[in-house]
Formats: C-alpha cells, sequence, structure tokens
DNA sequence: ACTAATTTGTAAACCGCCATGACGAAATAG
DNA sequence: CTATTTCGTCATGGCGGTTTACAAATTAGT
C-alpha cells in the first residue's frame, strides 16, 4: 500500500489510462466527480448534462461514488423552477484527505485538506532547520504529520498521500531532494525517511505555490507564469492548467537568466543574472543591510517607513524582474504574472517599476501582473491540494481500498 | 465538407472526444495507426501487444483501417521466429494524402505527402509575393494545389487536407493572416481566397518548420526549442511533443529577448532586443552590406570567402543568440535547441560564439544545440505532415467520407 | 520425415458500459 | 385539480473489448 506515488500534475482529469472499458468508466468517474467540486451542489441530472453522458449513466457512477465515500448525497433541491427537483450531490468532507507538508529554512508545517478543499488540522513547528542533518528535521516533520493525520482521522477522514514541499531541487522521482542549499541537504531520499504507509510525493515549494494559485487564485488563467523567491528566484511556467517541468525538471530558473550581459560574475557560472539584482541577498546589499532573520520582513519594514535606500533598492531589482519578464513573456505569452512568495509581501515597491519595464519593452498591450493573496501559505496549501486533486483526477484507485 | 477545421496540434494521439464508446473506438483506430506508423510493417499480434489490446479487438480494428484504405496488407512476413509468420500490415501509400503549400517572400511551393511520409507530387513558382495585393498571388498557389492534387490523384491518392505555412502571425482560427510584414498583408482571410472544397489550416512557418524537426528530424526529442529566421527570429517552444502557443498565440518571440537592456531602441519599443543583434538587417548593417535580393546566401558566401568583417558579424549575432537562449534554456529546460531556417545555413559562423556563451553561462551540462536537416525545406513539409498526422491522430473522421 | 511446440488470425460466447425508452415521483403552471 | 415539466431509476439493447477455443503455418527435436 506504500507504493502507487500519483503523478504530481497530471495536465488534467485521469491521462495515460488503456483505452479499455474500464478506463473509461475511471475516465467518467473522474469527470463527475471534477463537474461536483467545480460547479458546487448538483443534481445528477445537472451533471450528465455537463459531462455529456445519460442520467442512467451518471446515476451508476454516481452510485459508486458515494459507496466508495467520495461524493455525499445532500437530499432535495430547493425547488425554484418546475419539474421534480434533483437530489443535491456534493464532494465528501468524511472521505479521503490530502496531507500537505513543508519544510522552511525556520519552519516545518502540515496540513490536512478534504476533498471540499477545506482545512481541517494543522500543525506548525518553529526553529531553524539549517545546516544539521535532515535525520531529526525529517523525524520532527514525522512526528507532526502523525499528529495531523490523527486529529483528521478524528473528524472521519482518511489520508489519501503526502505532498511535501521543499526549497530546493527535486528528482523526477519526486522523492529525493537533489539539492537544497538553504537547508544544506544533499542528495536526500526523503521517502526512507518518512512514513511509508501513506504514498507520497515530494516537489519543489515553488511548484507547489504556483499549483496553488492554480486551484485556489481567484480567476488565475490556465496559462500564466508564477514567480516567487525565497532566496533563489524561481518562476513556474503554467500550460494549459499543468505545470511546465522541463527535461531534467529544471524549468523555471528565472533567477539565472542574463539580465545584464557584462554584470556581475554569479555562482551559476553566468554574468548578469537576475539574481544578481533582485535576488534577496543582492537586494539586502543595495539596501545597506545586514542578512539577518526574517529578511523579507526587514525588507518591507524598512520600505513601508519610507526608508530611501531600501525604496531604490526594490525599485532596482523591480527593475530587473521586469527586463527577465519581458524575455518569458515574449517567449511563452502567458495570460498573466502571478508574483508569490517572499515577492508578494514586497510588491508594492517592486511593481511600478517592474511593470513600467514590461509595458515598454512589449509591443500592444502588456501582460497583467498580479499578486498572489494566498501569502506565505501557498506551497504549504498547494501540496495538500495536489493530492486531492490526484483522488479528483482519478477516483477508482481510492476506491479500491477497503 | 468543407468545414472540420482539424486541429493544427492535437498534443497526442486523438484527445478531447468524448468519453463514450465511440471515442474509445477512435482513440483505439488512431493507436493502431499510429503503432503502425511508427514500428515500420507490424503483424496484427505485434500491433496488440504494442498498444495493449488483444489480437481479436486489433483485428477488428485493422479490418476497418483496411476496408477504409488506411492501412494495407502486405502479405505474409518473412518467417525468422517459431509460429505461424504474421501478416504484415503497413500505413497505406494510395488513401488520403496531406496537401502542403507554403506562401514565402519570394515563391510559392506546394506538395502532396501520403501517409507513409513520402513526398508524392509537389510544384513551385519563383517570383516576389512582397507588397502587392493578395488576392493574385493566392490565385497563382491555388493553381499550384490543383495540379499538385490533379497529381497525387493520378497516383490514387485523395487530399485529406490542406495545411498554408506563412510568413507571419496567423489568428487562432487558423484561417486568417494577421499581419506578414514581409508580404505586407494585413488580416487576409485565407480561408475565403483558397478552394473551400479540402480543409484548411494556416500557420506560421516558423511554427511548420519546428514541427517537420519534430516529426521528420533525426533522434529529435519531444521537448526541444526551435530557432529560425528569416526576417524577424522566432522560436518555437515544443513540449511533450506538442507547440506551445501561448494565450493570443504570439509565444515564440524571441526576436524581442532583451539582450542588453540599455542597447538600441527597438520597432517593437523595447531596447535592446535580440533582433538589434541577431537580426537579418542588423547583422547586414554589420557586416557592412547593402540589403539585396538573396540575403542568407550573400552572407554565407561572403564567411565562406573568409570576409572577415562578415564573420565578426555573425560572431557577434551568434553572442547575442547565445545570451537570449541562456534566458529561454534556463526557463524551459529543453532537451536540446535546434537551429533552423535561415540560421541552419550560416550555423558554421554562429554556432561558436552561441555555444560559447550558453556554454559558460550554465551551470553543469550546458544544452546541447544543433543544426536542422531539413533546410528551406522544413515549412513545406511541416505543413503537408500536419495533415497527416492529423489522420493518423483521428483516422475516422477521413473514414466516414466514401 | 514426423511429431511436438509455438505463434498467428479469427470466430463464438461473454461481460461491462453507456444509450434508449418507459415509468413513477415530485414539483410548477394554469 | 389536471397538465406539464423535470428527476431518478429500471429494463432492454447495442457496441466494444475480453476470454476461450480452434485451425493454420511455421520451427524444434528426435
Amino acid at each position: 500500500m506504500t507504493a502507487p506515488l500519483h503523478e504530481v500534475h497530471p495536465a488534467g482529469p485521469g491521462r495515460a489510462l488503456p483505452d479499455t472499458q474500464q478506463g473509461m468508466r475511471r475516465r467518467n468517474l473522474a469527470r463527475v466527480m471534477h463537474a461536483v467540486n467545480a460547479e458546487g451542489p448538483l443534481s445528477r441530472a445537472a451533471v450528465a448534462s455537463r459531462i455529456g453522458l445519460t442520467r442512467a449513466a451518471v446515476s451508476t457512477l454516481v452510485d459508486e461514488l458515494i459507496r466508495t465515500g467520495l461524493l455525499e448525497e445532500l437530499g432535495p433541491e430547493r425547488p425554484g423552477r418546475v419539474g421534480r427537483p434533483g437530489s443535491a450531490l456534493a464532494v465528501s468532507g468524511h472521505g479521503p484527505a490530502g496531507i500537505g507538508a513543508e519544510i522552511g529554512v525556520d519552519h516545518l508545517a502540515v496540513c490536512a485538506v478534504d476533498l471540499r478543499g477545506q482545512v481541517r488540522a494543522r500543525a506548525v513547528r518553529h526553529g531553524a532547520n539549517r545546516g544539521g542533518s535532515p535525520e531529526p528535521v525529517v523525524a520532527e516533520l514525522t512526528e507532526l504529520v502523525r499528529r495531523v493525520v490523527a486529529e483528521a482521522e478524528g473528524e472521519g477522514l482518511w489520508p489519501a498521500g503526502l505532498a511535501v514541499a521543499v526549497p530546493g531541487l527535486v528528482a523526477r522521482d519526486a522523492r529525493t531532494v537533489v539539492r537544497a542549499p538553504n537547508l544544506d541537504w544533499h542528495d536526500t531520499d526523503l521517502g526512507a525517511l518518512l512514513p511509508d504507509d501513506i504514498p507520497l510525493t515530494v516537489d519543489n515549494e515553488a511548484n507547489f505555490g504556483a499549483l496553488a494559485e492554480l486551484w485556489l487564485g481567484e480567476g488565475t488563467p490556465l496559462d500564466f507564469l508564477h514567480v516567487s523567491a525565497e532566496i533563489g528566484i524561481g518562476a513556474a511556467v503554467v500550460v494549459a492548467g499543468g505545470l511546465l517541468r522541463g527535461t531534467r525538471g529544471f524549468a523555471g530558473e528565472l533567477g539565472h537568466v542574463p539580465v545584464r550581459p557584462d554584470g556581475p560574475a554569479c555562482p551559476c557560472g553566468g554574468l548578469g543574472c537576475l539574481e544578481q539584482y533582485a535576488g534577496e541577498e543582492a537586494v539586502l546589499r543595495a539596501a545597506g543591510l545586514e542578512p539577518g532573520e526574517d529578511r523579507v520582513g526587514l525588507l518591507a519594514g524598512r520600505a513601508a517607513e519610507g526608508d530611501a535606500e531600501v525604496r531604490r533598492a526594490l525599485r532596482d531589482a523591480g527593475e530587473a524582474l521586469g527586463i527577465a519578464l519581458t524575455g518569458a513573456v515574449n517567449l511563452l505569452d502567458p495570460e498573466s504574472v502571478v508574483l508569490g512568495g517572499a515577492l508578494a509581501g514586497l510588491a508594492p515597491w517592486l511593481l511600478p517599476s517592474l511593470e513600467a519595464e514590461l509595458d515598454r519593452r512589449t509591443a500592444g498591450p502588456a501582460c497583467p501582473v498580479s499578486v498572489s493573496r494566498l501569502g506565505p501559505e501557498g506551497p504549504l496549501l498547494g501540496a495538500a491540494h495536489s493530492v486531492v486533486r490526484a483522488v479528483l483526477d482519478d477516483p477508482a484507485v481510492v476506491g479500491e481500498r477497503d
């Protein structure tokens, strides 16, 4: 029961399933779940017209989904219209739950989200995770996970999967942390250190942040660029509602896009990379501040106070971001750009110069830039929701357990 | 029979088909076609094991495909192994054909490609198409199309669709040329000017060139960046075997990626765009040459002769390309970069500096850069093959005609 | 040579899944 | 109070792939 490492981003309802009648059934189960999930309580007839099947077919699909605890019958709808009122169906609040976890530089967090998207349990532990060996940190995380799972189970939920967001590069096996500079971890197999009774997925926090924006953001399109910064600057490219990961899984390295090709050398080997202008360290240095604990808070505080030096540093960073984003926007033609992570908190001072650069360098209407309203919770929520989406995308796999 | 504007880029075998039994059948027909097309002559049993269906199911699918003329039975295979030899199946060379057409700045070309990928008929007309009104040019193209179709029909083929490559931006309706600066065409609806008895698709020549590379190139991966230049510099982003088009269809505008943010002004409104360093005009100017007829040939000739000024101009252009590509590669992590179009001919003098820049700006192993071996034929072949792929992706639609 | 083993293609029976059509149930409209 | 509309379900049927069985065509072994 450890095994089936569910895909983090199945770019749509149930993909590569075998094209046999059973596969068809599985896909149709998924379509019912998606319809009910997306458009609130719905009657069987409403679902049928949404997904293009007959009422009879939907009836049997719904029966199965209710039997396996993924849907709930809420009872008769309020009449309003002519004809017999339907019986409202809703995604279950007592079925599977997605367990999301985040390993931050100086905190650990875990939460449980039900199929409806509600956070039903959470736990946080503050304190630096930097530098030490991974084992004790992951042991603490495991403890938090157990606590959250117990709490969720108390509410009638059961864990369908665990997704862990880490600040670093993750191998395509979705288990191994290849490199997490801020934690000083290298080639760490989290699969060996975490509970093995729950299907596990590990991914970069920026990716989960982008997915959170995709699934939870208001009016977020299916094609956008999500930019976030912790210590490095990363972008996640979302195309047609799925993450673009790249051949080696390294896509989105916006931080090393050349901004001024003859600029200062970057540890990556390049010259004048964006990170040299808009990276946390670079901005702190330009602002004349010492790198300390809550660096983003410090910058935001000073900028809010009106500190001219800090504001200039942020304005310059926004300019560099604008230049790098011009390239990205020209290449990808996204519907919008979303600023998340630490950038969201600094947006008031970054945005003006960023948008100005983007605007004047783009022919025609510029690509709209917005700020994530999810704040620092993004990656954690994205992780938990990725498990929920996996269930919605293939309800049959969880139905098999009993 | 004019209507069904088949998708140019259905990112895989038969997508958004309805999830009913008929849809399943259609997808399985497509899978049989793809298996036979990709792996040469195959017996029914071999196809069955490839696509995961039973021999019996494949038998009925093959029967239908033979009846509609998409597959051919070649007869018994040469034994070799133990057991009854299978009967070899091949994609038909007498069924539907894809008609590809290209409107170049100074030529028109049309060809017919059968399902096997063989070019079975072609016609070319040289002479400038620049500046004048579209009608007479399209009338000439129509004449060429009629000739090629007649020739193909003489060989037992019938036209399944017409795909036209144009040097400009095409609206998402795949019929209207929004802007083709080199032809001086604006908002031209080719659908109204071309024969209306064949399903029509119009697309940018760079897109078709990239697709040709994807389908015809040797060892081309499913994720790569195809860079081509005619007058502007365009990139096509291929992800998972499909074109990334962008929200407005403007993805791939590599020419306006900022290379030196304080560089010379570009007509697009930007500063220091790649096109200001590696665009045809810019290179000619840097090389001290006058813009004339065969500009690429001129540059290649001088460079081959050893003209130092030309070589320096090309080296500088390669450098600028390398900088812009560093950004693109960091963002997309493609498996390779392919140089096509006019760039292919100039590659010997562009590549060294291009690769040097890419190399030193990238951490770890640099993204390999290769040169298209399709030459100037790419877009034309890509157009014709796009029709062929559409048939392979959904064999049922052509089966319906009779 | 002759038999045994293996593989292919097809036909018949079967099962699963959705569509069709009919029906009772529960609401509104007149 | 009846006609109409809509919902959910049931029985029937068609369609599509699987299972099972078998004849055909080849190689392997004696």
